[in-house]
DNA sequence: TAGAATAGTTTGAATATCAAAGTAAATGGA
DNA sequence: TCCATTTACTTTGATATTCAAACTATTCTA
């Protein structure tokens, strides 16, 4: 492989991704559901429509720990995105599901993902972007191996 | 463009990332220079080898101001890994630049990141890895000119 | 040369995170 | 059956990161 080629990539992992991180960031303060921080965001992400998730499913999700994710959810509970219940089968476990405020913040964080990926599509070619789904759909499946 | 595209490239954005964020943190933690953080970590980058840069300009490349830079500049001249000169032309200035111990943190780092590179590789073909650098440099250029 | 602009530092507050201790419920072996 | 252990979660205390605003020191400029 060639130093370029090393160079490049190399930008992926630090130029391109605070690129990203950064302009997710900025989209969130500006946007409607601005009282959400990026994490608790992610938190939103993690549990998705239609389910209802125990905390310790999502902690593993988002790779920390449930104490973490009690903090964060006491206050997306306070905001009024998120629903807590105990569940009926096994009262220790809690259940976690988003409220219709939440499904909202939810869908609408999606939006501009697609958006920024439909932006993006459009400097590259049909072809660059089948090849592109290919080499990321590799990717992931080799850290999916590797370090789970 | 088809809905699978969208999903896998979002994949890139949410997956992929978190992974590589991951395992850079646990690389970090589990070397040599672990006691330090990950941001910290992030400032030694900015910095680089044979550099002397004033704190505005480093503050600049991370997207942070020089009030969060001087908290995180105090801990790193105090672990040794940088050195804090004021600049004789512009005694308003502070001028910063790795120590050697600092140096070295900046090589091993670097080393890491040529290996996963070189991992990373290993799944592709090499017409695959010449269109993804193709690509990336696309998306680089692009989001440079979008945001900065 | 006085006032404005620039470069950094310090401080106070908010957020994110973890580890450890605590609570409540379920489970499993004597 | 029952108590010791495990499991699921919450709370608490400590540390990190970050920003905005107030502050200091220096340089520029009208």
């Amino acid at each position: 492989m060639t130093d370029n080629k090393r160079t490049v990539i190399n930008h992926l992992l630090v130029d391109l991704f605070n690129h990203i991180l950064h302009i997710e960031e900025k989209a969130l303060k500006t946007g409607p559901y601005n009282n959400l921080s990026i994490s608790e965001l992610h938190v939103v992400e993690a549990i998705g429509i239609d389910q209802m998730l125990p905390m310790s499913s999502i902690a593993g999700k988002l790779d920390v720990t449930v104490g973490t994710l009690t903090v964060s959810m006491n206050n997306l509970v306070k905001k009024g995105y998120v629903i807590r219940e105990r569940s009926e089968v096994d009262r220790r476990v809690v259940l976690i599901h988003l409220s219709s405020l939440g499904q909202d913040a939810f869908r609408h964080h999606e939006k501009f993902h697609k958006e920024m990926i439909e932006y993006t599509m459009e400097v590259l070619s049909e072809k660059e972007s089948d090849v592109l789904v290919d080499v990321l759909s590799k990717l992931t499946d080799y850290f999916n191996k590797k370090y789970k």
